[in-house]
DNA sequence: ATTATTTTTTACCTTTTGGTCAATATTATA
DNA sequence: TATAATATTGACCAAAAGGTAAAAAATAAT
């Protein structure tokens, strides 16, 4: 199975490193302006090629744009798969949903900032992703949390807002963090802000949801 | 004091009139697309009128801009003073808060977004206002949450924390609507959505902080 | 009614921006 | 080493955008 690899140049090397420096270059820019704000001049400008050059990988904005979502939102799912997160207890996957999901804005600042100004945006590129992949898995694991209550292992919450609060409370942490930079007094949130951070946002769902407060 | 009142010419009042109509025509721009992909044409054709006509009254997009945070964060502070929200217990108080946080949100949610996509691209704009205005705020509102927990009045919970945490929470249901609105398959967020969401918020928030649920 | 002031329109200008096209340079393959 | 394929650059363009300047129209004050 090793032996019918693809073919590896240097160039395909080289390729494939460009490609994603310029996604990373994108997404910083896509983060600090919006779609619109973000010209293709300063995207090459942050990936230290040519305009032109830029536009060879990426033949236009819309379509670099969309990479740049894309990357993001194949992380999320990959990570953010509510009923996957293995746990024994209710208590045990919230917190692990919850932890990796601070882990995410931590890790992916960029990529949340984009998501964040598509979506308040109106979401004029995602809203057909929404439909189509967002609203299954979150049925699904509203349908989860529905029958934890049912089986009294949780107090009596609303399911569906109960996920918009954790989502709001984790990922502000990746879109507001120069609010929370300026009012904690730091130039930037560390490690141990994030730390902090999680732990508060844990214990305050997991003491929402009406169960105990350690392990 | 009625005697000496300014002068309310036809054309006073008309300017007033469109000054406001064009604030909110911005505010609506900037909602959509930021500030970069707002344009003054797109703003002009909102207000109804030409985009000479529109410079003539903001003589440039800055300022415009600045006209419409400006707005925004006079009603906040005047709406959203922690330590003036009246209440007999710390309960009251947070329930208060959390309501009326709510309402701005499903009262102003242009100007939220406004708001929301300044503060993601790393507040160019509002950082002064943030160090100078906010800060001491927070600090004053922080400190009062500490004195609960030293009085033993609610639980030992991290307070600068929850504060990012109802922001969040709160201001969502204005800049993340659309994502809302899908997942709830809804055409639009309907008074009834916000009651909803005011109460599970509000929860949240009370039973995380060691308070009883009700009254 | 006439003058002064305010508002709106017309015409234009410069810069920025997304993108094309052809030429050149570089790397891989036969 | 010659040829084919890939990568990079240079010159250019049309549309969009922010903004200026002056004339024309509408309204207010004397």
């Amino acid at each position: 199975m090793a032996e019918k690899r693809v073919r590896r140049t240097q160039q395909s090397v080289n390729r494939e490193v460009l490609e994603s420096r310029i996604l990373r270059s994108a997404e910083i820019a896509f983060a600090a302006k919006g779609f619109s704000g973000a010209s293709m001049e300063r995207i090459a400008e942050i990936s230290k090629i040519s305009k032109q050059n830029l536009i060879y990988y990426f033949p236009n904005k819309d379509l670099l744009y969309k990479r740049v979502l894309k990357e993001i939102l194949d992380i999320w799912i990959e990570k953010l798969s509510f009923l996957e997160n293995h746990g024994d207890t209710p208590e045990a996957v919230i917190r692990n949903y919850v932890r990796e999901k601070m882990r995410l804005s931590r890790l992916y600042p960029n990529g949340s900032k984009v998501f964040a100004h598509e979506i308040i945006s109106g979401a004029p590129v995602l809203k057909e992703y929404l439909v189509s992949h967002l609203k299954p898995q979150f049925d699904r694991d509203v349908a989860l949390v529905k029958s934890w209550i049912d089986k009294g292992l949780i107090d009596d919450i609303d399911p569906e807002h109960l996920f918009f609060t954790i989502w709001a409370a984790t990922q502000t942490y990746a879109d507001f963090s120069i609010q929370m930079e300026v009012l904690l007094g730091k130039t930037s949130l560390q490690q141990a802000d994030f730390e902090r951070a999680e732990n508060a946002v844990t214990d305050f769902v997991v003491r929402a949801l009406g169960a105990k407060k350690n392990s």
